[in-house]
DNA sequence: TTGGCCAGCTGGTCAGACCAATTTTAAGCG
DNA sequence: CGCTTAAAATTGGTCTGACCAGCTGGCCAA
């Protein structure tokens, strides 16, 4: 790293698709462009900037491929939804230097029992009545495994927003979205056994729900690491069984 | 949430451009384009590829914006070093959702604590080496405030490294670098103050090196955490001294 | 009312051209 | 021959205009 603190400042050589993003980015920041929100067409965008398609389309691209635009042929280009942004940069960051899940799933379990430790010190009401449902939800469907895993995602979804932390919730979303196709690989590898996890998954759940009802810290954090735990060497156990069959 | 586990697939509209980042990102986590390869030119890949040059050059943006590769007038396209790499996602992620600092400050406390007791468990000899370094040059510095504030960065940097978690280690560095604008200010503003703080700082950084080096992992963790602690706060005063000036 | 057709939007792709940096080559001179 | 310097070639960045592929909405006929 030898960078010694060079007192010459960045030649910033101004790209015109790059001046765009910062336009768009800034219009979205400030909810001028909200969530679901349609953009003028391309078309419009070059007469507005006064630039040529090209850099429109140069700008759109980096934006669309990180999930915060969405192109649709024939409608326009739309704000996306906030939900499951930042799932390329992360997924083309684990492609790289692949060593795969098991630096995924130990950071995980790092990201996941903080949110527990401090949804459980901040959570609002709304929070736990969000958490709540997802309970009930996995409660209703034990024996659907797809059904049940949506609600089990979410569960931890909400885990992460009751944090108010937008940081550690945007982390934890990237990191859970990765990881989720691997829990749902083994889950169908041996549905009989599904709904037994399911059972104790949801038991696990709900004792850190309790935890985070009574403000206590420490505990959400020790249910939600016994049940990461438990639930990442079951899904690992699963895995094994089939490879012997 | 209402996504009830339908069992329509999502129609999957393959674009051109995709396919060409696919590609490229599995030559690059192949080794078969390393860190300062050059790509063929744009106009070869078109060839090659047997697209338009529109295509190629929209697949190769999103790259370029996120810093796996790096375009340069008149010379080609290069693939970038590690180091730096997916700065722009974050820093958009951040604009986007603008809780400033708050959150960033909790979450890279929480991300560095852990780092501290992985890195106590598991750095090598030659982890050790390299933050020794740092810490030397820490020592060598302590007038020169940019100077020590790169060594104070490269510490952090090879402590994430030293976790020998590539997760973790990306996490903190796209977080620390939006944090060091924030540090860099507070510093300037009160020149004569600095070196107190980094006299202070260098013993924080000497105590999380020795509890690495007896491979104590809950000491690690506590250093750290003091020095993340008392380092925050003595920024955040700073800020606060020069405010009612 | 209903179904299908068609014109007109949109984003996605292509081709060719020009501009601005940079490198390479070649000319020119000592 | 060696050095400087100017021209040519190469490369990424931008513009233009065109065409394709989905979507929308209205018109018309059954």
């Amino acid at each position: 790293m030898p960078k010694p603190a060079d007192p010459f400042q960045q030649i910033k050589r101004a790209t015109v698709s790059d001046a765009i993003v910062e336009q768009l980015l800034q219009l979205i920041s400030s909810r001028t462009l909200k969530p679901g929100d349609r953009l003028p067409s391309e078309r419009d965008l070059c007469t507005r900037f006064g630039v040529g398609r090209t850099s429109v389309r140069e700008a759109l691209k980096p934006l669309i491929t990180m999930g915060i635009l969405e192109g649709r042929i024939g409608r326009g280009t739309f704000v996306a939804a906030e939900t499951g942004q930042f799932q390329k940069p992360l997924e083309w960051g684990l492609l790289l230097d692949l060593h795969g899940q098991d630096d995924l799933v130990e950071t995980r379990h790092m990201l996941e029992t903080n949110a527990a430790h401090w949804a459980a010190l901040r959570a609002k009401a709304e929070n736990l009545a969000a958490i709540d449902d997802t309970i009930q939800g996995m409660a209703d469907h034990l024996q659907q495994p797809e059904r049940f895993q949506h609600y089990d995602a979410t569960f931890h979804f909400e885990i992460a927003r009751a944090t108010q932390n937008k940081i550690l919730f945007r982390l934890i979303n990237v990191i859970r979205g990765q990881i989720q196709t691997w829990i749902g690989e083994r889950l169908t590898l041996s549905p009989d056994r599904a709904e037994a996890l399911a059972r104790t998954s949801l038991a696990q759940h709900r004792d850190i729900l309790a935890a985070i009802k009574s403000a206590d810290a420490p505990a959400a954090r020790a249910a939600m690491d016994h049940h990461i735990q438990t639930a990442t060497q079951d899904l690992r156990d699963l895995g094994k069984t089939h490879e012997n069959t």
